[in-house]
DNA sequence: GTAAACAATCTTGCATACAATAATTTGATT
DNA sequence: AATCAAATTATTGTATGCAAGATTGTTTAC
């Protein structure tokens, strides 16, 4: 067998945790994951090993591993950040833009417009993170993209929250349809600014959420 | 013994691929670090997992582990995310600087002025990262706080070659005098773009430097 | 002499076994 | 009956064993 068993498994369990199956502060317990996925508990622990280093698993010395609670506050600090390196992926995307780029903004732009107007935020969902994901490679900075994708991920779960109150859908879409006049038009500072508000608003608006209905 | 085993080869490995005490290309064998380590191969197997993780090692299925070479292109992507997030810090902590900050960051920076006049560069290489990390603790965002950490980490060994170059140690202080100025005076664009520039100088510095001498 | 195929060896990947520490339960004493 | 302590249980941490795939070297055929 390859080494693709540990993989998968920290694929699962990081699944798991990203749609809530995990939810923070559980504990992971080794044997049950081994028995669950039918394997023995050391690539469970490799597994385990590698979502520590990630930063979604805390593991703490003989008493085992859990998810990690990341709090309303440092979910509001990584919104923060991820505000700011989208509108850096966007304003390298207005200068570097190629053809097979914009072609493939535009693709997921049209279908965030399918969704968007069928009111389907789950499909919205899906296409929006198409659309982002085509601004991070049109930055031509695959490290960028890398941290672009795996943040994204991590706030998955709180952006998903924010497409079902009402309208947010809609005014994404407009957003997205800003930012993409700006990225074709070339204007790096606007591309940048555009993108940066359109995710600090979801940040802002997840913060809200959170301090008003559960308090820490 | 406690689970700390395993942070410690995981430190130890990280430290010797940082000094290049594990050169890049390099084949990590696991029963080679564990006699040379004292330990079986299982801890060094999941130390290896987290290193993988964090993107400092690449894994390949039945072929072992090798050191990530990440080449000057890569490298070149790197400083420029550094650069943005860096600027960031330095935006955020010009609007949030606290008189603790204020205090660490003036004493971080008078001793950059001593290593500096002195001529010093491996004290300026240290007294120029806590001067870094005073800023980035006074962004107040401990998330980006923490990515700043890794990523400058992450370029260190890069950053050490610049500083030998001549009139490099000098000029990084005037640069730092400014940025001190401009966090002071709370003007948060100015902080950001001077430290942008101040990061990004030593990328593309390191970009001439490898793209003249080693050709790939 | 060179190239290809086969075999021997080495290394990884997973499982199991053993040791050490934390959690829990039970029993005794106040 | 309640509380504290000791012992038992459960779970983590590390080592070792075994099987499967990769690497290397040798031999044979052309």
């Amino acid at each position: 067998m390859s080494e693709n068993v540990v993989q998968r498994l920290r694929d699962e369990i990081e699944n798991g945790i990203i749609s809530n199956d995990f939810a923070p502060g559980e504990r992971l317990d080794e044997v049950q994951l081994a028995t669950r996925f039918g394997v023995s508990r050391t690539p469970i622990r490799e597994a385990l090993m590698q979502l520590n280093a990630i930063g979604l698993v805390e593991i703490r010395p003989r008493r085992g591993a859990i998810v990690i609670d990341p709090g309303p506050h440092r979910i509001f600090e990584m919104f923060e950040v991820m505000a700011e390196i989208e509108g850096m992926a966007g304003s390298l995307a207005a200068r570097r833009l190629t053809d097979a780029d914009r072609a493939a903004i535009l693709a997921a732009h049209a279908d965030c417009k399918r969704s968007s107007s069928a009111g389907d935020s789950d499909a919205y969902y899906y296409d929006n993170e198409r659309f982002h994901r085509a601004i991070y490679a049109a930055s031509h900075n695959d490290f960028l993209s890398e941290q672009c994708v795996a943040l994204h991920r991590r706030l998955q779960p709180y952006r998903r929250l924010q497409l079902r109150v009402r309208n947010r859908v809609a005014t994404s879409f407009s957003e997205h349809d800003a930012v993409v006049e700006a990225l074709f038009a070339g204007d790096a500072e606007r591309a940048r600014t555009l993108l940066r508000q359109h995710v600090s608003i979801q940040g802002e608006r997840f913060s809200d959420l959170v301090s008003t209905l559960s308090r820490r």
